[in-house]
DNA sequence: ATGCGAATGTCCGAAACCCGCTAGTAGTGG
DNA sequence: CCACTACTAGCGGGTTTCGGACATTCGCAT
């Protein structure tokens, strides 16, 4: 899905579970994405520049924090560009509290579209705002894995994470 | 091609070839159409309400003055909605001269697509601003008249009209 | 436990199809 | 030989259709 049509800036930070690249206008955070993307999983209208604004700043801090342990929900100025079905799905996402997991099959319900199970699978697999937007919170029916944009490993590291902190 | 996406106001003219229906917002005329369309031919995103605004009394007094014979081109704010190409084809239509012809082939040249020619039916096809963006004035390579949306012996009238008074 | 198959909804790319055309060719009638 | 018509292939962009892929789920058989 392609987004917004303003200048883009996009900035790295590190994390435990690698390099992520960070993108946003000067209005909105608009994607959060790992060190190996499948090419094409979410595209831009223009290339960001490289380069830093308060939104990007703001994004970074947060995500040290969350990392950290000391921060349990984001707040942040987002731009979720996709079909209505997406951003249906993806505000679903916001709903899944930290440390816990939900199915793809709640999350069809959620949106009242009990059997739209794949294209929830679909729309999860296009979130351009990994970690902000917690689908490392859905996993399959019967509890196990599924895939994920950043790596299964990584999906099990945050849900680890979340569990250690919301416990410890 | 679908229009704009804000409030549609619609109010319907006479003329010598029929009821003209405009449509417009409150800052530009969005389309003129025929008594008779072809049921898709132009589509909008919201349905109109009647009701009269600026634009419409403008392009209303306009489009007399044009039947009068007083008026040979339009100065309305227009508002046109349709892909790249069909933006170019319809650009080029205001080129022409009140009271001349040109053709599909010439058009097509002026865009610099020279053999973009049936498209360039289609897109005429689809002019939403009948008689504002001159569509009538486009003939065959043989002179003949095609299609048109308002009917051939509108088309005729349109081109018969201009020649006599441009020769009057 | 594990595997297979069927039914599911959305999205995307490819292909088919529709036209307000044109230039070329072949056929007809004078 | 000319004038005219009728037919054809090829043209390019838009729109529609179709088929597959997919971060699923469930039931039944192994």
């Amino acid at each position: 899905m392609t987004i917004s049509s303003e200048p883009l800036y996009r900035k790295t930070v590190e994390s435990p579970v690698g390099d992520l690249r960070l993108v946003a206008t000067d209005a909105a955070l608009v994607a959060v994405l790992w060190p190996t993307e499948r090419d094409g999983r979410v595209t831009f209208s223009s290339d960001p520049t490289n380069g830093s604004n308060a939104v990007l700043d703001m994004a970074a801090q947060q995500l040290a924090e969350y990392f950290a342990g000391t921060r349990r929900t984001f707040e942040l100025p987002l731009e979720l560009c996709g079909t209505e079905f997406q951003q249906q799905a993806w505000n679903a996402l916001t709903e899944i509290p930290y440390g816990e997991t939900s199915t793809y099959g709640k999350q069809a319900v959620a949106i009242g579209r009990p059997r739209a199970i794949r294209a929830i699978g679909s729309a999860n697999g296009r979130n351009p705002l990994s970690i902000v937007l917690p689908c490392h919170r859905v996993v399959g029916a019967d509890g196990k894995l599924t895939g994920f944009a950043g790596g299964l490993d990584t999906k099990r590291w945050l849900l680890d994470h979340e569990l250690a902190i919301r416990t410890s």
